[in-house]
DNA sequence: TCTGGGGTCCTAGGACCC
DNA sequence: TCTGGGGTCCTAGGACCC
């Protein structure tokens, strides 16, 4: 049977909802109407852009910039700091809304869903257009931002659709329209194919979709392995992924911080890294998840990245103990250069404590288990930084080293 | 006032086992 | 006068997404 997906995209996301929190609260600009971003904060080095407004976009603004060059791009440029937490609240109450459409919704990313229509024509009828346009502007009316809609047989093709033409439209990539609509891109349009391939296909003079699915597959196969594969159908137009609700359960959780300077000295790192080790466990924790494999990542001045990990035979929710592995990872691999990003990373999650099975250790286990509880029942009542570790541990590295 | 943060997936290479 | 080979697990690094 065909399917019916539907990709829906929050135009311009951070940039629009910026917007709409701003007028609710009197700011008398629409910012979607004038050349600006969202960007973080340059003292601390968070300075790129998030997000940008369709002008900001006409004089050569791209995501991820520094505002530095943004600004150099273009004089009058406005810039406003991100609101997380208004974000994520636009994000929740969009999936919710949309829900109502489908059950089988998938989210992708914070502005970003897709939904499985297949078989609602008794709902809804058999035109989908229509219906994209229904959604699109009850979101408009509801919510104040707008949207893109693209419809395709599979996920790939609603996804390419829904990228089409900006902002506040609705596109469709049927498999008749492949040839018309897909083909004369260029291949770093594809999804999923980037810059570093994208810049290896060109140098095979391979320039647009309809180059790269007239390509022979065995001589994609021997600049791209298993990628081939995917290049070679996502040309075509083709993709069998099912829309699934995501299952919720993450496969890593992990923190890392750019540091508002670089750091050279270890107690400070292992500061930081004690801290977001408490952060990364209460998070574990209030998932109800255990992790096996514990990660250190950081990246030098010179913007080298490191990534060292260690699995261990139980797994673990316990700080203390995610901290003893996190600093013995880190004291092993560091190399004393200067560090301007770090984080923790955990990974291999599983449901249960394989280590409430075995016999080690059982009453340690007991006490930091009920220590912790308290603590995150208080986090949990009162927010971050309202308990906080007696920094007996810190102080004492300081004495040791 | 240069270059964020949170993810997923893949691959090469080494260790180890039979 | 030799060092096979399949399988599995683990690690580091990189590509890619929003």
């Amino acid at each position: 049977m065909q399917r019916i997906i539907f990709h829906i995209d929050v135009n311009n996301a951070f940039l629009s909802w910026t917007a709409v929190y701003l007028l609710k609260h009197g700011y008398k600009q629409d910012i979607r109407k004038i050349p600006s971003v969202i960007g973080g904060d340059e003292k601390s080095r968070h300075g790129i852009v998030l997000a940008k407004s369709p002008i900001a976009k006409k004089y050569g603004i791209v995501t991820a910039e520094t505002l530095y060059s943004a600004r150099n791009k273009c004089k009058s440029l406005q810039v406003f700091p991100p609101n997380y937490t208004f974000y994520k609240e636009q994000s929740e109450k969009l999936m919710n809304y949309l829900s109502r459409y489908t059950p089988t919704i998938e989210q992708y990313s914070i502005d970003e869903c897709f939904l499985d229509l297949t078989g609602t024509t008794l709902l809804y009828g058999n035109d989908y257009v229509k219906l994209a346009h229904k959604i699109k502007d009850e979101i408009k009316e509801n919510f104040g931002f707008t949207v893109n809609v693209g419809i395709g047989e599979n996920k790939l093709c609603a996804k390419m659709a829904s990228d089409f033409e900006k902002p506040d439209k609705v596109h469709t990539l049927y498999m008749n329209e492949i040839e018309t609509k897909l083909w004369p891109l260029k291949v770093g349009d594809l999804f999923m194919l980037g810059k570093s391939s994208a810049k290896k296909l060109n140098e095979l003079g391979i320039y647009t979709i309809k180059d790269l699915k007239d390509t022979d597959i065995n001589i994609l196969r021997k600049y791209f392995k298993s990628g081939a594969d995917y290049f070679k159908e996502a040309s075509l137009g083709i993709d069998y992924s099912k829309v699934e609700p995501r299952s919720s359960k993450n496969k890593c959780i992990s923190i890392s911080r750019t540091l508002p300077y670089d750091v050279s000295k270890k107690e400070e790192l292992l500061k930081i890294l004690f801290s977001e080790t408490e952060e990364v466990s209460y998070t574990l924790r209030s998932q109800k998840l255990y992790a096996k494999t514990i990660a250190v990542t950081y990246r030098n001045n010179l913007f080298k990245n490191y990534s060292h990990q260690i699995t261990m035979n139980n797994a673990t929710n316990v700080t203390e103990e995610i901290y003893k592995q996190v600093k013995n990872i880190f004291e092993k691999s560091w190399k004393e250069d200067p560090i301007r990003n770090i984080g923790v990373r955990l990974a291999d999650l599983k449901s249960v404590s394989e280590k409430q099975l075995t016999l080690f250790s059982e009453d340690d286990i007991k006490v930091d288990d009920k220590v912790e509880k308290v603590m995150d029942s208080i986090i949990k009542k009162y927010g971050k930084g309202s308990v906080i570790r007696a920094s007996k541990k810190e102080e004492s590295y300081k004495i040791k080293k």
